[in-house]
DNA sequence: GAGGTACAG
DNA sequence: GGTTCTGTACCTC
């Protein structure tokens, strides 16, 4: 979901690529594929890149029509920045992180239109998404909430009807515009994705395979080599410094050079170029690592009595999320943070505590975390984010625990009660002390002036349809 | 192993 | 006046 550079015309034929001004490589020049551009009978196995168009956009859009063909942008929690735009709103020349702030005044006439983030829809679209895609796969890995690698096998020419089959399915059963990159790697396949995204004259699909060997060296010595999946602007710089700035540019590059220079990282990138597969596929989760439940606030928060408030609120939901993926955590952070952008005395408090044993109950949690900050935050500091941090997870279950280390409230199990309640209830319907039971949310909770309603997973929130 | 940097979405 | 959140990998010490 990210692009910044200028997007990269596709010559339509190599005569048109030696016209528009690139002679200097020779028609020879390995593309990738690692061998002669395939015959048309010949079984390929390929992975193909599925991702959704300026998805949180693509997610509102689905549900008002009346935001089809404008510009659109979707803003970070309490509103704070841009985080998704439309192609309408990118050609305004509005970018990623830009502040609603300095947007709001110009949006009525630009004609821009703003939504809050609403990520339980997002969400629910995606598994929608995800659970169609797998669908036409050999195999799948589910990379991020919009993206999926997938295996595909077939003639070149079936590749390519693969590929618009499934733009047309999640078409028809979402609603969401997507995109197809096809490759021998998974680097291949995230740069013809990119390819397919910028020209639209491909119909939305970029199989590296059925395209002009010469065609395909054109596009990657026009792309910038910020382009390429895993290389961002730092690295561009000194990519740059020695004279590596396409994607052709790295390519070519010595791999042993790289890893010497840079790192393993960006040597396996030159190597998966030339198609050398390096990267994985990873079809199973791996367990995650740490759980992190961290949130600016709407309006500063001031006084210790409050933060004990945010810490308790804050390592309930960590907490939760622990219970509901299986998981312990032996380790926590509490921290709290004043404003990056503001002059005055800057704190950063921050507390780390080893749990007793690993667990996922949140009176241990929740206690843990509210004494953790005790005694680093000051009175009259304008704190503006909070965070818990949970880690040295493990299994559930894992490890056996001795029995003397478990409080008495472990035994009952109050971390799964609480799920049940809120997953019946709602969020809302029940917490621990100072996340408990209370008429008004505190002021300091999450802003979403612009939020859609939550269409597929809210009975008080479905669309309605007319008709006469 | 901790802490910082870079990157991604 | 106001600028997101979450997670991993790698490098350095």
């Amino acid at each position: 979901m990210r692009s910044t550079e200028e997007p990269v015309p596709v010559a339509g034929s190599p005569a048109e690529a030696a016209a528009a001004g690139d002679t200097s490589k020779s028609a020879g020049f390995c593309t990738g594929t690692g061998a002669a551009r395939p015959g048309p009978l010949q079984q390929l196995h390929r992975i193909a890149l599925v991702d959704v168009n300026s998805f949180y956009v693509s997610c509102e859009r689905a549900f008002d029509p009346a935001l089809a063909g404008i510009p659109v942008v979707v803003l970070s929690n309490n509103d704070g920045c841009v985080v998704a735009r439309s192609d309408e709103a990118k050609a305004l020349g509005i970018k990623t992180g830009e502040p609603w702030f300095k947007l709001a005044d110009a949006a009525p006439h630009l004609g821009l239109v703003q939504r809050s983030s609403n990520y339980e829809l997002y969400g629910d679209l995606s598994s929608r998404v995800m659970e169609l895609l797998g669908r036409y796969a050999l195999w799948q890995e589910v990379y991020s909430i919009d993206e999926s690698f997938l295996g595909l096998a077939g003639t070149a020419e079936e590749l390519d009807t693969q590929g618009a089959d499934i733009r047309a399915a999640v078409a028809r059963h979402t609603g969401l515009p997507v995109c197809v990159g096809i490759g021998t790697t998974k680097t291949l396949a995230k740069f013809a994705n990119r390819i397919a995204k910028q020209n639209k004259h491909l119909g939305g699909v970029c199989s590296l395979d059925t395209m002009d060997p010469e065609v395909v060296e054109t596009i990657m010595s026009r792309v910038p080599v910020t382009g390429l999946w895993g290389v961002g602007a730092k690295l561009g710089k000194r990519l740059g410094a020695l004279g590596i700035r396409s994607v052709a540019d790295l390519k070519a590059a010595d791999p042993a050079l790289i890893r010497s220079r840079f790192s393993v990282t960006l040597q396996r990138t030159v190597l998966e170029l030339n198609g050398t597969s390096c990267l994985p596929l990873e079809e199973e989760r791996a367990d995650r690592q740490q759980l992190i439940f961290s949130r600016s606030f709407s309006v500063p928060v001031t006084t210790a009595a409050e933060m004990r408030q945010v810490m308790s609120i804050y390592a309930q939901q960590a907490a939760a999320r622990l219970e509901r993926e299986g998981q312990q955590a032996r380790v926590l952070t509490a921290y709290a943070g004043t404003s990056h952008f503001s002059q005055k005395a800057a704190s950063f408090p921050s507390v780390t505590v080893r749990l007793q044993s690993p667990t996922s109950d949140p009176v241990v949690l929740t206690r843990a975390a509210v004494g953790a900050l005790e005694d680093s935050i000051l009175e009259g500091v304008p704190y503006t984010k909070a965070g818990v941090m949970l880690s040295g997870l493990s299994d559930a279950g894992a490890q056996p625990v001795f029995d003397e280390f478990v409080s008495a409230h472990e035994h009952r199990h109050i971390g799964e009660l609480l799920g049940k309640v809120a997953d019946k209830y709602g969020a809302a319907s029940i917490g621990l002390g100072l996340a408990g039971l209370s008429s008004t949310k505190p002021d300091w909770t999450m802003s979403r002036k612009f939020f859609s309603p939550r269409y597929t997973t809210d009975w008080d929130e479905l669309p309605v349809v007319r008709a006469r």
